[in-house]
DNA sequence: ACCTGAACACCGTTCAAGT
DNA sequence: ACCTGAACACCGTTCAAGT
């Protein structure tokens, strides 16, 4: 009955679009809330320890009544400034990736003066979000984009604005700034979700409590039959994952630049 | 109290390693569990109801009981056949990555004879099984790979080894063909999730009863603010997907190449 | 203004019991 | 041998009620 268009929760609006940016999600200091006296809960709050307790416990164990728990408070409570789970799962992602945009000044300091010195920089970030974040990052890959201009990992006008500025500035057309755009986030969504997901193998426990004596060996799968990959299974298991993403990132952009050649033809 | 490494329900043994995987994964003749009489369930059948399911409704609305109730059964019953709703998401994910392995004469017949001509095909098939099954590729990009050799989304034993074994014999060394495999399988991952996602926009219904009149303007975001956003907002809703995607494969292929050529000096 | 108790509808899963 | 009824523990969510 209640219109979902009008939330009536304080804190709906995009809490602080240019103000709350700078300093880097999910810091909120870890005492302060140990200390929840009265009315010491709000949205923000909310989603700090929803992103602590699934970097601790996984995805999966992130529930409102157990979230409510971890907060010293009825889970019921939440509900004053969260407008139900999914409204938090689209939070808790927004305010992961609005810790990549920061403004126009500090990005130059940081990139340097080159497109690419920009793209090398944002890609790195996302890299260093992903991997602080690994049970986080597969919402961030998979849940659904609200438009066609917020493909994941970049799901933030923030950051997808300076992203086209930034190309536009340097003299991208329009076009070539687009398909940039897509290559980028393609190349990095696919690098990120496989190296996060080869990485936080067991570093969760899922379920602490019930299999404790049943995990050590995750799942011994037999390779006969398979004899390549049994021939490769120690080359597989190794990550030489910091210098696999700088080259292939390099060559991503050198794709792109390729494609700004061949459009002076 | 029940170890869970002791299923002891039918089929639990990875049903029919060679025999089942000619006939392409779920082509199970549709109109038969329709007529469900007596024991007509079994492992396979649960599967085919569970993808048909999914591909109709979303991920999210399958439901051990729905799915029962959806073969005319008692959610109980599927128990029986398979271990609990995360064996069901696993078997679905093996059985529509199985449906990519095909016996080596055929596979030689379809793909030509050169490594480029495999993995162009190969590629063309997961791209068909994403846009297939537009709600189930983000479990099959997503799930936790059992193993290192088995990355998303080529996620089979049988899969994996086809795909080595072919490259080696073109002449891959073992290094190069791993080489191959990560920057094959990462950037199928990224291109494809990004395509499905948005593609599969609004095809689901999600929950079609209680919100009808909501969704028709899916999310009206407004672009002031956002001045780059909204001059390339067009450019970004465009679809140009099958000619990026032979684009920017034949441009992997060509990494793929060079990385042959950097390892002979 | 902010939190809670109680309730509702729905989950996954187990197990003794039916046929 | 195969399916079911009943039950258990746990969900998300609502709403009148407490303070």
């Amino acid at each position: 009955m209640n219109s979902p268009g009008t939330p009536q929760t304080p804190g709906g609006d995009r809490s602080s679009r240019s103000g709350g940016s700078t300093r880097s999600a999910g810091t909120t200091r870890p005492n302060e809330h140990a200390a929840s006296g009265r009315g010491a809960l709000n949205r923000d709050l909310i989603v700090s320890a929803a992103i602590e307790y699934v970097d601790e416990h996984g995805l999966a164990m992130l529930t409102m009544r157990r979230l409510g728990e971890h907060l010293g408070v009825e889970a019921m409570s939440l509900y004053r400034y969260v407008n139900g789970r999914e409204d938090l799962l689209e939070e808790i992602v927004r305010r992961m990736v609005d810790g990549l945009h920061v403004d126009r000044a500090r990005r130059e300091l940081l990139a340097g003066p080159g497109w690419q010195a920009y793209l090398q920089w944002l890609a790195h970030a996302v890299r260093r979000l992903a991997r602080q974040h690994p049970q986080l990052f597969p919402l961030i890959a998979t849940r659904h984009p609200a438009a066609p201009w917020l493909r994941p990992p970049l799901r933030s006008l923030d950051v997808v604005e300076d992203f086209l500025a930034t190309l536009v500035d340097r003299g991208f057309t329009m076009e070539n700034a687009v398909m940039a755009y897509r290559a980028f986030t393609s190349y990095l969504l696919g690098y990120l979700l496989l190296e996060v997901s080869t990485i936080s193998g067991r570093t969760v426990a899922e379920d602490s409590l019930t299999e404790v004596a049943n995990s050590p060996p995750p799942s011994p799968i037999p390779l006969d039959d398979y004899p390549h990959i049994q021939r490769v299974e120690t080359l597989l298991s190794q990550d030489h994952t910091d210098l696999e993403f700088e080259l292939s990132l390099e060559d991503m952009l050198d794709r792109i630049e390729r494609l700004l050649a061949s459009d002076l033809t």
